[in-house]
DNA sequence: GGAATAATGTAACACCGTTACGCAAAGGTG
DNA sequence: CACCTTTGCGTAACGGTGTTACATTATTCC
């Protein structure tokens, strides 16, 4: 009963597209309902019937960013290798998630322009994605090359370093031909510390 | 000539104190101008005549990260242990900071909410206490303890361990009480790792 | 054909950063 | 002392933001 829903989900993904564009190219003060609301020819009532509001939207693209991870990281095959197992997860994985979309970096990770409890509203995704490496961080601890630490401790500072290397690279701090190597060769060094207590 | 100057470096560092605190305290969305402004008692126009705009002084913000830094590294003593002298700068000297100046490293590493060329505004601020770190990493090279690194390279991954670990623990994403021991064991991993190539 | 219901468009509100304008307070000059 | 110049300060306005109350529209039920 009552009048037809016109904004749909295929709007709703329109707008998340929208927004994480507009990110991108201009940062995250540049999102406003008004002007992600123009891109895609609707109106702001589109954005507040579909989210709720603003950080509804922005909700949305953090819980987007997680799901992207999980989805990369299940197609990212296995080998008998499980230390470059995990190393390639965060070079091929994280890395070029990281490098297709900075702007779910600094919303999913980085938390940018958000209050704690609205980070809260999107960590079943955050968790589920991170299941995923957690079972190749597990791998590492049944060869035995995780020393004393629990997977759970391993797993915190594996992904610390991965957030780190994206938030100097994304910066342009580092060299430019050189950013894949220094992100293999890092989390290498990382593992290879682990392995020797 | 003219009429004189009523807001001096005083009131500066004032509104840069009251600044910090408004960020800590309830995000950098809601630093405001105005709101900056009354919490030292005085007008807009204080902030305007002193920083030049809003953006001027987020970027003295930046700069007083790097400079807060810099103090800390030079007062830490060195050992004959470069590799643990490299450890304790990140525990002692970053992780303190980023305890006691959650803000300062959402802004002057993180760039929240800022145009790159803003950033730019404090990286000679920010070379110089990197300089700091790299004195460290360099006594590393010294002993022959970076592989085949370049003392840049290992300076790179190095800050970028350091960031992503703070980042972690600004979320809580750490257990409370080991999140020190977590340093220190990510750092430790890190450069061991680096020796055995 | 109404009546009821639910979604949409719009206009207003309070806030923001910024700036143009008027005023205030000093020194130089007669 | 009176006047002018110069500089800094306070205020009010402008266009922008997120949000919401209200009127409007479009459907289904009776």
């Amino acid at each position: 009963m009552g009048r037809p829903r016109e904004y749909d989900e295929r709007v709703a993904s329109a707008l998340l597209e929208a927004a994480e564009h507009i990110v991108d190219a201009d940062g995250l003060d540049a999102l406003s309902v008004r002007r992600v609301a123009n891109a895609v020819e609707a109106t702001t009532r589109a954005v507040y019937s579909l989210f709720g509001s603003k950080d509804g939207l922005v909700v949305a693209l953090g819980a987007r960013a997680f799901h992207l991870l999980e989805a990369a990281l299940d197609a990212l095959p296995t080998t008998s290798d499980p230390a470059n197992d995990l190393v390639e997860a965060g070079v091929l994985v994280f890395r070029r998630f990281v490098l297709d979309h900075p702007a779910l970096l600094r919303i999913g990770f980085q938390h940018e322009g958000m209050s704690p409890d609205l980070a809260c509203q999107f960590r079943d995704a955050s968790d589920q994605a991170l299941a995923r490496l957690q079972g190749r961080v597990g791998r590492l601890a049944e060869g035995g090359q995780l020393g004393q630490r629990s997977v759970a401790e391993a797993l915190c500072a594996f992904t610390a370093v991965c957030e780190g290397l994206a938030a100097l690279e994304l910066r342009g701090r580092m060299l430019p031909g050189s950013a894949e190597a220094l992100w293999r060769d890092t989390l290498g060094a990382l593992v290879a510390g682990w392995r020797i207590t």
